[in-house]
RNA sequence: GGUGGAAUGGCCGAGAGGCGAGGCAAGGGACUGCAAAUCCCUCUACACGGGUUCAAAUCCCGUUUCCACCUCCA
């Protein structure tokens, strides 16, 4: 049996994960900055690391999962005026909206999600103990800073160099001792949120709340941190500057995922509001969705198109097909069962088009195993196929995508209705009438419902809509 | 200017010295009253130029093109 190797950023190579408590995982996600609807580069970065957690819980760890929810920024602050709505009524809109957006996509909720404006209280006591072992000062307008000139091992992650980097746009307005320096607490601006400090009053400045969760919640070191791969700098390397400075080991391994592109840029939020996940929700469903972003490696750029969306969909409805074939030759549920070679796959850093790969062999066998009639053989496919399924968050089984639309009610209305019209259907084809039967089906398809014959009789469903 | 990433068949998308992942599309076939679904077969690529090697998509050198980050982007 093969063990879990994953890709380390800090020394861009793979290598054997070997947690540092045995069997548990801390891991810390930096989650969203709730300042916009979530598009589905954030969501990419969720499913990713669902993943990751799924395959590390299924591989016997106990996994704590803590996903941060930034909602004090600038950006939410200018949001807040131009929205004419208060910081915090912004902040929450969109938090929420993140939560659906998880959720339809069947990203399990974290160990905990802690917010930074409830962490305030452990910033304090890091500043002060990075002001006292003298890695930070307070230049006495009520910022605080960190002096990364002191730093021996700042930007090892991004393998920059600091007298490289371009200085920050205000580095002359500020109080800086270099200008490379950054802000760890920002003074108070007239109409801006603020807690008091010993420092004066004022607010978070870089995002010093990553570096004060994880150690509340996650101790002096733990095992991965996560994030997409444009925050490795300037947000990760400051992070690291922060707790190490404190003196705390802080993560062992770091994992970034990749973005989601449109025409070969990275997408932004200046690309419109057809990317958000809300809106791609209206043509695909969440756990089709989920399937597109989970298919890539989380370290390969996914390249959007509504195309490869909608081939994905009907990719993974084949597979729904064969499930649901399978449940009603079988009489039960697949029993998810993870097979040698998809746990091959995931151990090699979450290697999932390696698992996609089996998948597929498992589904032509299944597929061949339906037509010669041997149970057996169904349920050995079915049960790898669901058993993969389960993993990468898909299982059409899972009561997180029990379908929604429509009543019960109406449902059994409809089979009804079309079972009669696939009876009469039946009826002429029987006496040979196959232009009635034809006119029949026809007429369905025309109304939107496919009909396959099969050697358990018609079965009906509703056809695929076309993604425009 | 600095740092990092990418270029694979009609398309998507893995792999990282040697029996050419996989999927979609296309063509052919089986099955079917005809379809649909399913199965079988076919087409077969590594940006460019050198080099190393018995053997290179994979390693080395150089080139081109594209993308990203450089202090509040997943």
């Amino acid at each position: 049996m093969s063990s879990l190797h994953l890709y380390d950023t800090l020394t861009r190579t793979t290598s054997a994960f070997t947690p540092i408590k045995e069997g548990q995982v801390g891991i810390y996600l930096c989650g969203a900055t709730v300042q916009a609807p979530p598009h589905i580069g954030h969501v990419r970065s969720g499913v990713n690391f669902d993943i990751l957690r799924r395959w590390l819980t299924k591989s016997g760890y106990d996994v704590t999962f803590i996903r941060n929810v930034t909602d004090i920024d600038d950006k939410i602050l200018h949001k807040a005026v131009h929205e004419e709505s208060p910081w915090w009524a912004v902040a929450m809109k969109y938090e929420r909206a993140f939560t659906q957006a998880y959720e339809a996509l069947n990203v399990l909720p974290p160990t905990y999600e802690p917010r930074a404006t409830g962490h305030i209280t452990q910033m304090i006591e890091l500043m002060q103990i990075l002001i006292e072992r003298g890695a930070a000062y307070a230049p006495g307008n009520g910022d605080v800073y960190l002096e990364v000139r002191k730093l021996s091992s700042y930007l090892t992650l991004s393998r920059q160099k600091v007298d490289d980097l371009l200085s920050a746009a205000d580095a002359d307005e500020t109080f800086k001792k270099d200008p490379r320096d950054f802000a760890l607490w920002k003074a108070a601006k007239a109409g801006d949120p603020s807690w008091p400090t010993p420092w004066g009053a004022g607010r978070p400045g870089w995002h010093l709340e990553c570096s004060a969760m994880a150690y509340a919640y996650l101790g002096e070191s733990f095992d991965i941190h996560g994030g997409g791969l444009d925050l490795i700098f300037p947000h990760h390397e400051n992070e690291i500057a922060q707790s190490e400075a404190a003196g705390y080991g802080f993560a062992r391994r770091w994992l970034h995922n990749a973005w989601v592109t449109a025409s070969g840029e990275k997408m932004s939020k200046s690309l419109g509001n057809s990317l958000q996940v809300h809106e791609l929700l209206k043509t695909v469903r969440g756990i089709e969705l989920r399937w597109y972003l989970g298919s890539a490696h989380y370290r390969s750029m996914l390249e959007f198109s509504h195309e490869a969306l909608a081939e994905s969909a009907v990719a993974f409805g084949r597979i729904e097909t064969f499930l649901k074939r399978s449940v009603e030759i079988l009489g039960h549920l697949p029993e998810p069962v993870t097979s040698n070679g998809f746990a091959a796959a995931m151990n090699n850093d979450l290697a999932v088009p390696e698992a996609l790969a089996g998948i597929s062999e498992a589904l032509r066998c299944g597929n061949i195993a339906i037509t010669a009639g041997d149970k057996a053989a169904i349920a050995a496919s079915a049960n790898e196929i669901r058993g993969a399924l389960d993993i990468l968050g898909c299982d059409p089984f899972d009561p997180a995508f029990a379908s929604a639309g429509g009543s019960q009610d109406l449902n059994s209305a409809l089979d009804g209705t079309i079972t009669l019209a696939l009876e009469q259907r039946e009826a002429a084809r029987v006496r040979k009438d196959f232009a009635a039967a034809d006119a029949i089906r026809d007429g369905l398809i025309a109304l939107g419902i496919t009909i396959e014959d099969s050697a358990q009789g018609p079965r009906w469903s509703i056809t695929r809509s076309e993604s425009k």
